[in-house]
RNA sequence: GCGCCCGUAGCUCAGCAGGAUAGAGCGUCCGCCUCCUAAGCGGAAGGUCGCGCGUUCGAAUCGCGCCGGGCGUGCCA
């Protein structure tokens, strides 16, 4: 439990009031001199029918304080709460030390398991930029959700089926061969699709037989089946090289294809329900009460659709995991697509489908306008990692000559740099990609994270303490410095709890560069290895502890924590 | 046209289940390495919170209306 709902449970004891609701209201005041924790109590004004002092005066009166802290205080409708220094700063340390590497974790999820639907590349297709944002905040919130004691299910959603699988083998058999393909990987094929459409401009008949292609993909031809696989396997390994330096791996691939045999059932469902409608040839649900215009499940050639699929993969993995929670990790474009299909999956009567979540986020764009794969005008995303991998080798050469095993921690810190820029801001923002951002090191970065907990780790390893005591004097680390940092760590447990509410990683990312700015400032203002002996024991306790919590978060926002750097 | 989202410092963004004097990073300017990693630390300058009206004891935060931008809008995904 932390802090903040510590506290919450105290008050609610004494006063009749659900714990569970003033968790959310207590707040950290915006000066020190107002206390750690407050609560204003104008909100319960409505509920208590009394006004926000008397209430203050009253919930301070009556509540009998926890353990860590010292007093409350009424000003206005606010309880001010006063920590006491050294028993918050033994709390917070000890609950760090205790929990290691789940400090701030629950066990909330209690086993129960979440989907979570992300990064969903298409086959044949680059792995660029715009991949970004999904892959990595589908997995911070893959980490952040395990934390809770959730069971995570991380799904790849492959665009493994439709026409440009024909498009490809007719550019294949036309302009293509086999040695060229194998060496060139996807951008081989990229270049295949490019000229495809190229050429599809001044030739009409192309797209026609790109159809008769997909046809015969469809209809298990040998041939037709033998391209498809083989530009599938391709693609996976080459995209298993970004995963890879990306540290991701996923439970299931189960994509597109995956559910051609899956769909009819939805069909004949939502027949049963009485829900289809036959309209100009097509089949569709119609939403106009709520709003929305119709989702369309048959096309007018008997063809499936989008919509059809997410549908039916959504009642295999509701059969397949049982879900407690289903997160599609998909761009805001497809807002609409959604908020249609989760209605559809209500009106079927399913009442999980209130557990359908769209996560979405916000598009990325180069400076010169959007991506286009039909034009080859792609960032690739290894591209990019590549780019700040090189940069930091080359910083690390400047800045630390004697690090051994520089590519490896190039490697954490490039790609950390370009995870965390991703990962620092609400999803919803639309971001236009730049080389200056992407590869900057200074401020409130990956890089600067890392820093600090390479910073922590060479301390505690030039302390030379074997073993850092369980019981110290607390009352040594009751400076505003240090306290800073106590605080700073005693509020990481709400960040990541609230984190997964919002299925926001950043509000992880915000409360570790807390933890660092008030470690960074602690280091610059206090000596810690060559104090006295108990002053140093409890600076390195409180080292220990800052380097154990920044771990953590680098951990569930997806970043690497080297030692040195 | 309609629907969803965004608009806070020069730039990028926090803050928005209303609450105490609106914060951070970058950039600019000025300081700090004979001392545990300067990828660091400190300071200065910089804001009619897009505009208006309303609700409220109190609005960056809620409602309505504008303005500006992005996305979407029946057989792509």
């Amino acid at each position: 439990m932390d802090f903040p709902q510590r506290l919450a449970e105290a008050v609610a004891a004494c006063c009749g009031l659900e714990a569970a609701v003033l968790q959310n209201m207590i707040e950290i005041p915006p000066e020190s001199n107002m206390g750690d924790f407050a609560l204003p109590c104008f909100r319960l004004a409505k509920t208590l029918r009394k006004a926000p002092p008397v209430i203050a005066a009253d919930i301070c009166q009556n509540t009998s304080l926890p353990d860590f802290v010292q007093r409350a205080e009424v000003v206005g409708g606010y309880v001010n709460f006063y920590v006491k220094p050294n028993a918050y700063a033994k709390a917070v340390i000890q609950a760090v030390r205790e929990n290691g590497e789940n400090y701030g974790g629950s066990d909330e999820g209690a086993g129960r398991n979440v989907c979570i639907d992300y990064s969903s590349i298409n086959i044949a297709k680059p792995f660029h930029i715009g991949h970004l944002s999904s892959t990595v905040i589908g997995h911070a919130l893959y980490r952040i959700y395990q934390h809770m004691g959730y069971n995570c299910v991380g799904i790849n959603h492959l665009g493994d089926w439709g026409t440009q699988f024909g498009k490809l083998i007719v550019a294949y058999k036309r302009w293509g061969n086999k040695a060229q393909v194998e060496q060139g990987s996807i951008r081989a094929l990229l270049d295949l699709y490019v000229r495809f459409h190229e050429e599809a401009e001044k030739d009409e008949y192309l797209n026609d037989e790109a159809r008769a292609w997909f046809k015969r993909i469809e209809d298990n031809d040998e041939e037709a089946l033998e391209l498809f696989e083989w530009f599938k396997s391709l693609t996976l390994k080459e995209v298993s090289r970004v995963y890879d330096m990306l540290g991701i791996a996923f439970d299931s691939y189960a994509g597109e294809s995956f559910y051609n045999d899956k769909m009819s059932r939805v069909i004949e469902e939502l027949e049963e329900k009485h829900l289809l409608k036959l309209d100009n040839g097509a089949y569709l649900v119609d939403l106009s009460e709520y709003n929305m215009p119709p989702c369309i499940v048959l096309r007018s050639d008997g063809a499936t659709l989008y919509a059809t699929r997410d549908i039916a993969a959504a009642l295999y993995r509701k059969d397949t995991y049982d879900f407690a929670k289903c997160l599609y990790v998909v761009a805001y474009q497809q807002d609409l697509h959604f908020r249609q299909w989760f209605k559809v999956v209500e009106l079927m009567g399913y009442p999980w489908a209130k557990d359908l979540v769209h996560v979405a986020f916000g598009m990325v764009s180069m400076q010169d306008g959007t991506l286009s794969t039909r034009k080859g005008k792609v960032l690739f995303l290894e591209e990019v990692l590549n780019a700040a991998v090189e940069k930091t080798l080359e910083v690390i050469t400047q800045k630390s000559p004697d690090l051994t095993d520089k590519p490896a921690v190039a490697r954490q810190v490039g790609v950390g740099a370009v995870v965390w820029n991703a990962l620092y801001n609400s999803r919803i923002k639309d971001v236009v990609f730049s080389w200056d951002k992407a590869l900057n090191f200074d401020g409130e970065t990956g890089p600067y994270v890392q820093y600090t907990h390479a910073r922590c780790c060479a301390v505690l390893r030039k302390a030379e303490v074997a073993d850092i005591p369980e019981s110290l004097n607390y009352e040594l680390l009751s400076d505003e410095n240090a306290m800073r940092v106590v605080r700073a760590m005693g509020d990481f447990p709400r960040a990541v709890r609230e984190a997964a509410e919002k299925n926001e990683p950043y509000l992880v990312s915000r409360a570790v560069v807390a933890v660092c700015q008030a470690f960074n400032k602690f280091y610059y203002e206090q000596r810690i290895i060559g104090e006295e002996e108990s002053v140093q024991t409890a600076r390195l306790a409180l080292t220990a502890a800052a380097r154990s919590v920044i771990s953590t978060g680098l951990y569930l926002v997806g970043l690497a924590a080297p030692e040195r750097m």
